[in-house]
DNA sequence: GACAAGTATAGAACAATGTTCTACAGTTGT
DNA sequence: ACAACTGTAGAACATTGTTCTATACTTGTC
């Protein structure tokens, strides 16, 4: 319910839009993603955000971005021991995604309506890929994925682990176990590479 | 352009209108899937798409019904070397993902406004999954899953391909040599299941 | 403390969408 | 030939993204 009399602080607006275009996205899916519904959520009026963004479409590259930084930080591990590090980023990687069912929704899954991430934001996804890779490689100096280039072992990895986990969020995930059944995944790719 | 003086007699709407759909889906994705398009594609009235169909949703149920009975004919192989049909179910899990964007982004990627399928739907979908539980049962006789549940493995073996296609789908798949990567992600769990 | 500039707000308005309703006209079965 | 069926066009409504305008609140400056 926007309050008709008093006024949101211009640096409150960007924050205070975003976390409403987020718990909108977390609680009701990208059908309740509505310019009105999300100005009501963050009480603001509707052409704030396209004063502060460029509209939908800006809110969602801003939630893209957002969502490929927090992605970024919660994979990266570097403690020394990288089949270690590179079995953490795995299990991060579907916290991650649980947590955050919104931005990855943004990331990976939903097709919005007229929406495209700009170059820097797709460079970004490219850049947590490529951490991904960097992680294998550190891992291949141990014998690991000692037959494969690291890209394309990152790359099913990566796979796999997206796959599980938007199955999971689609709600036609039928393992009894969930989490069991990712361990499963994740034990089964490390014998296989071996 | 709906011909005016024309009629589209009745048995026609319902496979013209899919078909139209399905391409529509193929070529613009869920962007351009409205009901006007829909029916100008399919040189039908709009209003046939709520005479012959529930609307959209019914549209989407439609193309969710057919796309799961094309998927579980597709997946199904019987030529008694089981761990053969296997593999070639995994081979044409990703033929006709790819063949078949519109039905798969249905199926599985895409949350269209308001759709949610039946139990019946639902049911559809889980027989597929069935189909490659019984598929890796029939494996586990020659040695292969020894010591995993049929339904977990199958569940693995699920999410890796559907993670795989759907990155592919979304155009965020990183590998250099496409097919040869899938190859690596079959062969990697089937090493990892030994 | 007062004023001017900046900017958040409400509300109207437009196009595109899903959906419903109605009058009309082509098609088909008897 | 006629009646029942049913596909069609078109208007109409609610909801959505978006833009525009007038108003009024805040803030920085004097």
């Amino acid at each position: 319910m926007t309050n008709r009399a008093t006024r949101t602080p211009s640096e409150r607006i960007g924050p205070d839009v975003l976390t409403a275009a987020r718990e909108i996205l977390d609680d009701e899916g990208p059908d309740g993603f509505t310019v009105r519904a999300i100005a009501q959520r963050a009480n603001v009026a509707p052409m704030a955000i396209y004063n502060h963004f460029d509209g939908v479409n800006g809110v969602l590259e801003a939630l893209w971005i957002e969502g490929f930084e927090k992605f970024l930080d919660a994979l990266t591990f570097e403690t020394g021991d990288s089949d270690d590090d590179l079995l953490r980023t795995a299990v991060a990687y579907r916290s991650f995604a649980l947590e955050n069912r919104g931005l990855y929704t943004v990331m990976f899954m939903h097709r919005f309506r007229g929406f495209q991430p700009s170059i820097a934001a797709a460079q970004l996804a490219a850049q947590t890929y490529q951490t991904l890779v960097d992680s294998v490689g550190r891992c291949q100096q141990n014998g690991l994925f000692a037959n494969t280039a690291a890209s394309d072992a990152a790359q099913v990895i990566w796979s796999a682990c997206h796959g599980y986990v938007s199955l999971e969020l689609l709600g036609i995930n039928f393992a009894a176990d969930r989490d069991a059944t990712y361990q499963l995944l994740l034990t089964t790719l490390r014998d296989g590479f071996r």
